[in-house]
DNA sequence: CGCAATGTTGACAATTCTCAAGGATCGTGG
DNA sequence: CCACGATCCTTGAGAATTGTCAACATTGCG
């Protein structure tokens, strides 16, 4: 049984910060965010609605099976999403990076939790401000509509992951993924590329269907074969990336 | 490596069937699809841009990896959405019943497999017409939003019982799930029910993460502690229902 | 009626998990 | 700045679950 961290909701606790009134233009993820098709008079009015949040490390923002109030967008940091068994197995169902939506406009329950694994920061949003906002701009929820099957088609992909592939395979994706994601200076495009994982092992675990000792021991036989090298603490250097994406699919 | 039966697209196909006029008003499935929104002019139009398709067991509507033109609604009979890997293995990621949406409008590829499992009908839709369509109705938008965040997140139920759960945990919850969606004749709320499951063993293997041999002793276990009944084909009666809903969760 | 597809069962193998111990790393407070 | 505790990571040995291969039974369809 694991520790769920401290609890709050994306109601709007006393004393919550508001935004000053420019912060949306100069938002770190504004491009890349759903609000990123909003423009002037749109933008600030939506902006009206928003809250900033700030998450510490373990902290939960929406807890399964309960009726569902509000929604976000990621500012900084990672969230996990996850799922979890009567008796205390956990599932991480989806990651969260900045410019991230979480939430379920239109749909009464949320049925995951949602934690920040290092501290973060969320824009949030009441539910029932952002259905309103949404009903009268087609764009935006079309907008939304997108992100929604693009994450959708992600789930199903580490479906397939989960259901059909070994410990070895699920390692080589998700260190591929990772790195994808994340980035880290690339020289070239086949050449090795140092990152750090901005997951522990458990998370990795919790991610990929394993436990923490499988991950660890497929790490440490992908650093014996000069696959990747382990510099330190969780930072992960890819020696061969050609090696690790063919892994990564058959195997 | 499997078959995977013939291959058609969601465009067009010559001399495919019209809809006679009256066909919407009473389609089975019309109160519970996507299409339920409509009413009046607005039915009519989107009538106008539908074509039903006939599926044989086995057919398929779209391909991994293709630019996707289509979308549809499912009329009758039970279709797979499924991922392979490169070497052939199947997951499979989703099931459509009747009055289920298939498609990503808005979205340029979708890279799963959809297959009827045993005939079937839809009501297909080009792409590029559906899209159009409901950029000027925000309340489907909204409507199919809603479905997709269904959809996802029993995608990411399935994603715990695919990294998370027992054999034993997969079949129980597959059962009473299936029993869930396509009924059965149920007398008391907890008393015997019998159905057919729609899915051959090696499906249930490919929705469950298993091997057909592992679902097959897990039903013989089931029924030899008489939980459940196997008449014969694919018939199934379920016995305890609450033993098997304890099954499903914990352990 | 007979063939092809589907389902069951058995024996054995392989992968992953569990339990356990020890080492590394990080953050905090003295 | 160092020491300490807590957490995280690695490694080993053995157990358990599930997969593989093979044979045979059953079902359904032509």
């Amino acid at each position: 049984m694991k520790m769920l961290g401290s609890r709050t909701t994306l109601d709007w606790p006393d004393g919550e910060e508001r935004f000053p009134t420019s912060v949306c233009m100069d938002c770190a993820v504004r491009r890349d965010s759903l609000c990123g098709t909003l423009a002037g008079e749109d933008l600030i009015m939506l902006h009206k609605l928003g809250r900033r949040r700030r998450l510490r490390r373990g902290e939960s923002i929406a807890w399964a099976g309960e009726e569902s109030r509000g929604c976000a967008n990621v500012l900084s940091g990672i969230l996990k999403v996850s799922a979890l068994t009567a008796d205390g197995r956990e599932q991480i169902v989806g990651l969260l990076y900045p410019s991230d939506f979480v939430g379920q406009p239109f749909v009464g329950s949320f049925e995951f939790t949602v934690t920040a694994l290092g501290d973060a920061e969320i824009c949030t949003f009441r539910k029932s401000d952002f259905e309103g906002f949404l009903s009268t701009r087609n764009g935006m929820t079309q907008a939304l509509l997108r992100r929604t099957f693009d994450t959708l088609s992600d789930a199903r992909k580490r479906m397939l992951l989960l259901g059909r592939q070994s410990a070895s395979e699920r390692i080589a994706d998700f260190l591929l993924q990772t790195f994808e994601r994340i980035g880290g200076y690339s020289a070239s495009a086949n050449g090795p590329v140092t990152f750090d994982l901005p997951l522990s092992r458990g998370a990795i675990a919790d991610v990929l269907g394993l436990t923490i000792e499988t991950v660890s021991r497929q790490m440490t036989k992908l650093k014996m074969a000069g696959v990747i090298a382990l510099p330190g603490g969780r930072a992960v250097t890819i020696l061969k990336r050609d090696a690790l994406r063919r892994m990564a699919d058959a195997a």
